[in-house]
DNA sequence: AACAATGCTTAAGTCTCTATTAAGGATATT
DNA sequence: AATATCCTTAATAGAGACTTAAGCATTGTT
């Protein structure tokens, strides 16, 4: 990881560094308000170590305008102040976590761990095929750079597509899948939904098509388009 | 909100209870860490305050299950310890924040917005779509430069789609926060309620609507109007 | 080449879900 | 206690999606 300090006070920014050094990280000090928000313009940090007090503002100020440049670094606000407001106030600037000096280095990475893994916690589910992205936790296409607006089947048709791409699956596998059994409809309902699937896809790419017909057998999702 | 409280001291149950009641969260009780862990299997909860000093294990057991479970709801511990490796041992058990009792009211909530907000990705507390603006820690909607008053149900129904923005959330989603399964009413209130909120929304915008309806799905709050 | 089987497309009917309004009930405020 | 505000339910109209069916096109077989 790689760990921003903005710390006056030399010898305690030392003493976090050789904290973060036991534990394998990188880390930069800077002294100044200015200074670390130009380093973080300029570097991709997983965090910041942030203190109070600082000689060019404080560090609630320093957090708020992380935020409102639109930075969503993880936070942990480091502070002599062991009082109420001031730990509400920089939970509501945007710091992710509130430590008061004087800390154990367990404490502290501890904390950090904590907030990077929050931080880290949106793991993306999404399956790209060509330009087509599905994603499974939005239930969202994505052509390129535009978004297809799908109805219930034809979606979950093609999410089934995607999660199997490059294998072809019959219209009963799409039956079964569907509609549990229950009511199900006749099978050419699929050869329906397919011919809709692929007009809209191609008034987005231009008119090439990714979904595959294997004759007799069903259809395919491929990542390049059939000519 | 739809939170849930693992405490086996009913009276301090009871006073967090109250504390959220004044922030028109939903929750729950239970005193031991068994009910407590069926409760999250059969709840949608945004997140948990646990106690460290269950009568049928610790709190850390208690993350730990939940981790190992794949279950993300956000956990924050609360505990009469103020010891350094109980902090850890917390954090690096799963938990996402660490408050020493006795707390402030004020300092609960904090660390609960903030902790819910990362949760969900976001590091501002304020959440911008489009013109829209939601701010977690006032319960305050700006539309441009104009205030919108809301409702608590209106309220949360438009912070829980900000926190997902992009995302559609069916009304069985926003049932279960907005009620918590207590006295749950049928799920067209949800149509209700998002159409009134179109309704002063679109006041205020001049007719551009940013919740869009996802058929058979739900609802999903987008950075542009629909055409 | 002719035929059969499968796939594609369109259009129309049916059904489900949503939007909106109004009215009654609950809750808080004056 | 009266009033106002909010929440909830119910009813209806309307929009949109699903399904069926029919005709045409394509592929494979004899």
């Amino acid at each position: 990881m790689n760990i921003l300090i903005v710390e006056d006070d030399n010898l305690i920014a030392d003493s976090i560094g050789m904290a973060l050094e036991d534990e394998s990280h990188i880390y930069h000090i800077t002294n100044t308000a200015e200074d670390g928000l130009n380093a973080i313009r300029e570097n991709n940090y997983d965090a910041v170590i942030l203190d109070i007090n600082l000689p060019d503002g404080d560090g609630f100020q320093f957090a708020k305008s992380l935020r409102q440049s639109k930075i969503d670094t993880s936070v942990l606000v480091v502070s002599g102040r062991a009082s109420v407001t001031d730990k509400v106030v920089a939970l509501r600037s945007g710091a992710d976590g509130y430590l008061t000096k004087p800390f154990d280095r367990q404490e502290l990475i501890a904390n950090l761990t904590a907030i990077i893994r929050r931080a880290h916690g949106h793991s993306d589910n999404k399956i790209v095929t060509g330009p087509i992205m599905v994603d499974l936790n939005k239930y969202e296409v994505m052509v390129g750079i535009k978004r297809l607006n799908l109805t219930s089947k034809k979606y979950h048709i093609l999410e089934l597509l995607s999660l199997r791409k490059g294998s072809t699956l019959g219209k009963t596998h799409f039956l079964s899948h569907l509609y549990g059994g229950i009511d199900e409809p006749e099978s050419k309902i699929i050869d329906v939904f397919i011919c809709k699937l692929r007009r809209k896809i191609c008034a987005l790419t231009g008119g090439d098509n990714y979904i595959h017909t294997v004759w007799g057998q069903g259809y395919v999702l491929r990542d390049h388009a059939s000519g």
